[in-house]
RNA sequence: GGAGCGGUAGUUCAGCUGGUUAGAACGCUAGCCUGUCACGCUAGAGGCCGCGGGUUCGAAUCCCGUCCGCUCCGCCA
């Protein structure tokens, strides 16, 4: 139907006959003549229609927004002076001498203009004309070059790409699961993945080495600007491997990703492990392009009379944490100040003090807090040497809970760094290591902090001795502060896995739900380990775009519908009794 | 589960402390226009002010509830 796309057409084709077919993106009728604009996923051409050619003008003359036409017609100049430079194919215009209407359209819903923003549900209930706009294209061909260099990327180093089930049971990832009922076995259920995690363990213990997937996981969660129920994850597992295995074979793919894709070099992501990080950064999964650091002042007023600090620390749950911001006393009104607080507290923080630095070679006389009456000359003098505060700077400080103070001086840390601008434009990427095994959940009781099946980093009596100290050989890779895949080196000896469930008190029902690892780990288990990154997340890094929707082509609303389809809805009487379910009226 | 913001013409928005006939821009319709490119000019049509209740002489505006969208907390690798 045509011979070239609207939008590869360039000086080089002038004098060339070619014919073209795409959508009307403008009409300009100026009675004499008129000017067409055809758009198709290469981009937009200019057509003149001429008068003289009376039965084409007749056409052109009834076209509308969206229409989808054919035209033919032969690459001319344009005259000087009257090239568009916002156009690719502003040099040239089609001189058409063919034109028929292919389809007519309805007046869109909505301008499909650059210029005019429109709702988000409007566009998620029409995505199919959003997804005509020529930068939801682009970032929808980023997701598919990128993922295409992943898999050869991943095919050359040996990795075979094998599907694994959706329907399956539950795993161990600790999300709430979607479920399909069953109609062969009336009242049970298939949980949809949340990640293939058992199945990609299974393929190592079945001897093929090296695994990876495009997967789509499922989470019934609640939504986020960056998380949706349904992602794709490029899934990875090899056996035989060390922890440094997997990070670098990681590291070389991001890196060869962002170079082909976005011609950017990644610098060596440096390690950090998750201790440190949330030390320096409060959080952990840092953003490296923010400058700013936490810094620990346990030491420095231990014996301070203002108790808040000094009873924090004094407690090794505790911490004492400062924020020193520099050069920014003239960019925070009192108000802002205020604010600061607020937004803390949102965050889970009682209080947080701030000291500015009006003069840092005067001593308490140059510095001006609501705490400074509590704080000896020593402590200010301390205060100011740890934290190499200059004049001009505000000094922040959090104390409390160490895991609430990391938090919420993360958060500020983020914040502050949004507000002053001074986060570095580029790409900044990072391992957190060295994860615990466990965290503590709000019952008491202890949860894995990345699954059960991650090796601890020390032989099993080790690990039964103290099992809630032990590390993990767990990784999680950080980009721009947005947590981009994790994974870890995982167990393959039943002893030892059975001494993670018994730590978790799940030992007589790991049997029954993970039995077939079990199994399958007595009779010939190598050594593995892999890695999972959100394709989605990563996609959004490189298109610079805000929202996980952006990225897909049809996502779901916060509160996990459809606009499109309106899905979910509800099911036919029949299907049901099929299916053995009952609906309840009163949920 | 909780908090915040938003919902007014086809679209994006304005409409303040309640008060004549709810406005603008773009889009749409009709007419004019031979080098435009967010074409221009003239005229016109277009409104369940998300939905339900309440307060009031009177509600787009105030109150309560509810639905939807977005952001955040909780939740979630």
């Amino acid at each position: 139907m045509r011979t070239h796309f609207c939008g590869e057409l360039r000086k080089n084709h002038i004098g060339q006959p070619v014919m073209v077919c795409g959508w009307v993106d403008s009409c300009r009728d100026l009675g004499g003549i008129i000017f067409l604009d055809i758009r198709d996923i290469q981009g937009v051409l200019q057509v003149v229609v001429d008068p003289e050619l009376k039965e084409i003008f007749q056409i052109a003359q009834q076209l509308k927004n969206e229409f989808v036409i054919q035209v033919s017609g032969e690459i001319r100049a344009r005259i000087r002076d009257q090239t568009n430079p916002h156009l690719s194919t502003g040099e040239v215009e089609l001189y058409a001498q063919a034109l028929s209407i292919l389809n007519e359209s309805a007046v869109p819903p909505f301008q499909l203009d650059e210029h005019f923003n429109v709702n988000e549900d409007l566009r998620l209930r029409y995505r199919y004309l959003d997804l005509r706009r020529p930068q939801m294209q682009q970032r929808l061909i980023v997701r598919s070059q990128v993922i295409s260099l992943i898999r050869s990327f991943m095919e050359d180093n040996g990795f075979l790409e094998i599907e694994t089930p959706t329907l399956t049971r539950s795993t161990p990832e600790g999300a709430r699961d979607y479920l399909v009922p069953s109609r062969t076995y009336p009242g049970t259920f298939f949980a949809l993945p949340q990640s293939p995690q058992i199945f990609k363990q299974l393929l190592m213990m079945s001897g093929l080495d090296r695994y990876y997937q495009i997967a789509r996981c499922y989470r019934d969660e609640d939504l986020r600007h960056d998380r949706q129920p349904e992602f794709t994850q490029l899934d990875v597992e090899a056996s035989f491997i060390e922890e440094n295995d997997v990070l670098d074979l990681t590291e070389r793919l991001l890196c060869n990703v962002f170079k082909r894709q976005l011609n950017v070099t990644l610098e060596k992501f440096p390690r950090l492990d998750y201790d440190s990080a949330l030390r320096r950064y409060g959080t952990d999964k840092p953003d490296l392009r923010n400058p700013l650091e936490l810094i620990d002042i346990d030491e420095i007023v231990q014996q301070s009379e203002f108790n808040v600090f000094a009873e924090a620390a004094n407690d090794d749950t505790n911490r004492v944490a400062v924020l020193r911001v520099p050069a920014c006393i003239d960019r925070f009104t009192r108000k802002q100040l205020d604010q600061m607080v607020e937004f803390v507290q949102k965050h889970g923080a009682k209080g947080l003090a701030y000291i500015k630095v009006n003069d840092a070679k005067n001593g308490r006389a140059g510095l001006q807090s609501s705490i400074l009456k509590f704080l000896s000359d020593n402590e200010l003098q301390l205060l100011l040497q740890q934290t190499t505060a200059q004049t001009g700077d505000i000094l922040f400080i959090g104390a409390g809970l160490s895991e609430t103070v990391s938090h919420f001086m993360g958060v500020l840390r983020n914040h502050v760094a949004h507000e002053l601008d001074i986060l570095e434009d580029e790409f900044r990427a990072c391992w957190i290591t060295d994860w615990p095994m466990f965290e503590r959940t709000e019952d008491g009781s202890m949860a894995p902090m990345h699954h059960p099946f991650t090796r601890p980093k020390c032989g099993q009596r080790q690990f039964t001795d103290s099992p809630f100290t032990t590390k993990a050989f767990a990784y999680d890779v950080v980009i721009n502060g947005y947590e981009l895949g994790g994974g870890s080196l995982r167990i393959h000896d039943t002893d030892m896995q059975q001494a993670v469930f018994d730590v978790l008190g799940i030992g007589q029902e790991a049997q029954v739900k993970f039995g077939f690892l079990l199994d399958a780990l007595r009779l010939g288990c190598p050594p593995h380990g892999g890695i999972a990154l959100g394709i989605d997340r990563l996609i959004m890094l490189m298109t610079n775009t805000e929202s996980i929707r952006d990225v897909i082509a049809f996502p779901k609303t916060t509160k996990a519908s459809c606009l499109v389809t309106r899905a979910p809805t509800a099911a036919d009487p029949s299907q049901l009794r099929d299916l053995g379910v009952f609906v309840r009226q009163d949920s």
